[in-house]
DNA sequence: TCGCTGACAGTTTTT
DNA sequence: CTGTCAGCGA
């Protein structure tokens, strides 16, 4: 299945040894990906006769889209193996939560907060959530500011939890007291941080749960990729499941690539990793051939490095020379007089090494460098401003994170100016500017002017909207868009071919802006949807916009997931991580700019004990500046071949005037004119070597579930809208029925599975624990009828069902189906039920909706069969039945027959779908009865006008 | 050349 | 709040 030959020596040893823990010092460009893979095929390989199941292999990565690209390499490398969704690729933190929720039933009904909304949520709960406990260790009087400290606060939450304390001292009661109410507070509320899933999991592990029990019988092998960025928590958790199991660890990293230490990560567990076992039981190997960059560029970053004491003793980086180095050509150090002209220097660059003849293997047809092959890597974003100026002096194309702030852009103004029009600071005509002041709008006035005059519906004072406590922010927004005609063609101008491409670009990022600022709105009211009036929801509101918005939001991001444009790409160092690009560029090259300064201002530190935790000194930043010079290896070592390094005194900024040490450290290379200093800006590359730009087929992997291929069935617009633009959909009180119901029934078919029956009480305390409907409001009279509608209908599903309990053969079975090479579709099937003796039986899915979904559309027929797909790639055999349930009306549709050729159009259907992401053909689906019947979209959707339709509201 | 003083400026981000 | 640096006096 795996052919060895194809690895290099080192890589088939870390591939091959199966009975120790292992140690893989994967050094940059090594194949470090690559390699894993293999092992993994070659763990599973039948050949080898392990008898290894995926089941057995656990592999954690540091964020999904590695989890992504390792999922999609093992799958390449083991072919037709079968049951791969039981193997878990992915963050550590996406483990904790999927085995939490596998174990304790009552973590079913819990969500995972993330920043934004943890930020908001604390400063919703200010008064119980702990915060007020945390006081100045220099003046206890003085105790963190709602507001103003939440970031502080959230930092040092988890700064306890995350990292390890010192021997011998424990935390004040302050901060103790803050920990338990702010856990508390979360828990009440059914929602995780991201440090509670890690510890939960870990509880979990400490006692003998299912949870454990399934480890210890289970895992084999359990994979740590990025293992130098692990932090303390999650040591533990590593440790423990070793612990249980007894499993051979494997840990890959790079201790010189620790670039996250200020966030609790620590470079001691990879330094040390050996100690942790008997000298016998564990191998270190290193993957010291650099596949990616050239001599010069390996030789330079060793250099540097080398500078770094903190590091596993006798480390070597060869280059396997793929890449011809070429002296005094390939890497450059320029000086300039001035951050301008250094700016314009590099712009120069650009121009002129674009075209240039680069080969990714020696065997190949060389192709013309282009904009993409080029990456501008900055310490800090601060720097992107100048920078994009210049390039834009010279037409060079880029893509960055973004240099404007999303409160900005005349768009999301005109957004905003809804809500202030309605709490009632500026009024209509000052709204009606805002829209027709954003730069090629097509937007007619008048249809600007029937909108503002449909707002007055939803003024917070009149008493229809004053006593229905559901405001939802969102659907004004959308109800507003909709009325005053705010499709993504009303910004297109085309006069000539050139202006309509670029014009089409400017449209989608005005709606790229507002959807945004769509999310914004759902941050917002995912928090805060519950609890207030109409008009004290608007005001919170606008209050978080002007208070606290603009420092959660720093930037809007124009980052289209499924393509990569040619384009220069601007990014930080941090971001570049993993990435490889044929030429870099990192200007800037001033002391404390690379090497940053020191942070100064009000930290964590002046609230929590410096003493108190173990090894302090990382989350600050080490005298030696080795955190810094890593971030500079880091940047070097994403080169294949060009490098240019630029420096200049910043009139504006007296700290960056002084060239960095880390110049010095570089021209100090034992080989000879190493880095070669130039400051003319002449041509460096011949015209005559260039040829025609040729940007790098980069194919990204796409992972899809249904709900997105659902979009794109229906209406690939509809998909641009919601996954390309993000638009959030409005947040009703009755949310959480659909989900109430399924987890009742989750639980209910996981018990019977396992023979247990319930008592009357027993499923009335399951009922309780499954409900939950985040955002019901305080008006009660919606609450009961809620409840008693999932408590009834759950009741009569599980006396109707008794006897069909014992046919359950799947509970919530996770299945994934490879379309192509870099396509893979994941779900979870509801049920699979076996009737049947041995020999014959038949097997039907089943998928449940409540009687608010449209369970007879043909949709949902496509949804069964795409999970009979990957029911079959689990099982290697075809379902007989496909069935939905309707849990409202309780009663079951008619199985229906299952055929071959079912598989294969639902097969079909799925590539020419992601066709249409791949080739950004988002087109309108142009039946009037789709538009019509089920699309909240068509608000935003120009098919509105087109079919003459009112979206109902 | 050393030490003092005042003015100035002010990360990185995933889960 | 605090690291950094230019300017100043000794």
């Amino acid at each position: 299945m795996i052919n060895l030959d194809s690895f290099s020596e080192s890589q088939q040893e870390a591939i091959t040894t199966q009975d120790k823990h292992l140690r893989i010092i994967a050094c940059a460009g090594s194949g470090k990906t690559t390699t894993v893979a293999g092992k993994v095929a070659y763990l599973l390989d039948p050949v080898n006769g392990f008898g290894i199941k995926p089941k057995n292999i656990i592999a954690f990565t540091y964020t999904e889209k590695a989890a992504g690209e390792l999922k999609n390499k093992i799958l390449n490398n083991v072919g037709q193996y079968r049951g791969m969704a039981n193997m878990y690729i992915g963050t550590i933190h996406g483990w904790c939560l999927k085995s939490l929720q596998e174990n304790e039933y009552k973590y079913q009904s819990f969500s995972v907060l993330d920043d934004i909304k943890l930020k908001l949520f604390v400063d919703k709960y200010y008064d119980v959530i702990g915060m007020k406990e945390v006081t100045k260790l220099s003046n206890p009087s003085v105790s963190l500011r709602r507001f103003i400290d939440t970031s502080l606060f959230v930092r040092i939450m988890d700064i306890v939890r995350e990292s390890e304390v010192r021997n011998g001292v424990h935390f004040p009661s302050n901060i103790l007291k803050a920990k338990r109410q702010y856990k508390e507070t979360l828990i009440s509320k059914r929602y995780f941080d991201f440090s509670m899933i890690m510890e939960k999991a870990l509880e979990c592990l400490e006692d003998d749960t299912n949870l454990t029990k399934s480890i210890k019988d289970d895992l084999k092998y359990l994979i740590v990729d990025e293992y130098q960025d692990v932090n303390p928590l999650q040591e533990k958790l590593i440790n423990r499941l070793q612990e249980i199991s007894n499993c051979k660890l494997v840990v890959v990293g790079d201790d010189d690539q620790n670039i996250y230490q200020w966030r609790g990560s620590n470079n001691k567990y990879i330094i040390n990793f050996e100690n942790k076992f008997d000298k016998g039981d564990v191998k270190t190997i290193p993957l010291s051939v650099n596949f990616r960059s050239s001599e010069g560029v390996t030789k330079l970053s060793e250099t540097l490095i080398s500078n770094n004491l903190k590091r596993i003793p006798d480390k070597k980086m060869e280059s396997s020379k793929k890449q011809i180095f070429e002296r005094g050509n390939d890497i450059l150090y320029n000086r300039y007089e001035d951050v301008d002209a250094e700016n314009d220097g590099i712009a120069r660059y650009i121009d002129d090494i674009i075209g240039v003849k680069f080969k990714e293997n020696d065997d190949e047809e060389p192709r013309g460098i282009a904009f993409s092959d080029i990456a501008i890597l900055l310490r800090t974003w601060n720097k992107a401003g100048s920078i994009v100026e210049a390039l834009e002096r010279h037409n060079i194309p880029y893509i960055t994170a973004g240099v404007n702030q999303l409160f900005e852009m005349d768009e999301v103004q005109a957004a905003l100016g809804i809500f202030y029009y309605l709490y009632g600071d500026i009024n209509s005509g000052e709204l009606k500017e805002k829209w027709l002041n954003i730069p090629h709008t097509k937007v007619s006035a008048d249809k600007i002017d029937f909108a503002i005059s449909k707002l007055s519906e939803k003024n917070p004072n009149i008493k229809k909207v004053k006593d229905n406590w559901e405001y939802s922010l969102q659907d004004i927004f959308w109800n507003f868009l909709g009325d005053a005609e705010v499709y993504e063609e009303n910004f297109i101008n085309n006069t000539s071919k050139d202006i309509e491409l670029r014009s089409k670009e400017r449209a989608e990022i005005v709606f790229f802006n507002l959807g945004k600022f769509s999310q914004v709105i759902n941050d917002f009211e995912t928090i805060n949807f519950n609890s207030t009036s109409p008009s004290f929801h608007l005001f919170s509101f606008l209050s978080f916009i002007t208070y606290v918005a603009k420092d959660y939001y720093p930037e809007g991001w124009l980052n289209n997931p499924y393509k990569t444009p040619n384009a220069v790409q601007i990014m930080t160092i941090h971001q570049s991580k993993g990435l490889e690009f044929p030429c870099v560029i990192v200007p800037g090259l001033n002391q404390n700019y690379l090497p940053s300064k020191k942070r100064g201002g009000l930290s964590e530190w002046h609230f929590l004990d410096r003493n108190l935790i173990e090894e302090q000194s990382r989350y600050e930043g080490d005298e030696d500046k080795e955190d810094e010079r890593r971030l500079l290896y880091v940047a070097l070592t994403r080169s294949q071949k060009y490098l240019l390094l630029t420096q200049a005194p910043d009139l504006n900024n007296k700290l960056y005037k002084k060239e960095s040490l880390f110049i010095q450290e570089l021209t100090n290379a034992k080989i000879n004119s190493f880095p070669v200093m130039i400051t003319d800006l002449k041509h460096k590359f011949p015209d005559s070597d260039k040829i025609e730009q040729k940007p790098k087929e980069k194919i990204k992997n796409i992972s899809l579930d249904f709900t997105s291929l659902k979009d794109i069935f229906d209406c690939p617009y509809r998909f641009k809208l919601i996954s390309v633009f993000g638009f959030c959909y409005p947040l009703n009180q009755r949310m959480g029925v659909g989900k109430s119901f399924h987890n009742c029934l989750m639980e209910i078919h996981k018990e019977a599975k396992k023979g247990v029956l319930l008592s009357a009480d027993e499923l009335k305390s399951l009922i309780d624990r499954q409900t939950h409907f985040p955002y019901l409001t305080k008006s009660k009279q919606l609450t009961q009828p809620l409840l008693d509608k999932v408590k009834n209908n759950v009741e009569e599903y599980y006396t109707d069902n008794l006897d069909e309990f014992k046919n359950i053969e799947f509970v919530e079975q996770e299945i994934q189906y490879k379309i192509d090479r870099n396509i893979l579709v994941v779900g979870r099937i509801d049920l699979i039920k076996k009737i049947g003796e041995s020999g014959y039986y038949e097997t039907t899915i089943v998928e449940f909706k409540s009687d608010e979904d449209n369970a007879d559309a043909p949709i949902t027929k496509d949804q069964l069969k795409l999970y009979a797909l990957g029911h079959r790639e689990l099982t290697g055999e075809t379902a007989n039945y496909i069935m939905t349930y309707v849990i409202g009306k309780n009663r079951p549709k008619t199985p229906e027959k299952l055929y071959d050729n079912d598989l294969e159009e639902i097969q079909q259907k799925i590539k020419d779908a992601v066709a249409l992401i791949r080739d950004e053909k988002f087109v309108k689906t142009d039946v009037s009865k789709i538009c019509s019947e089920n699309c909240y979209q068509i608000r935003l959707c120009s098919n509105r006008i087109k079919y003459n339709l009112k979206p109902k509201r």
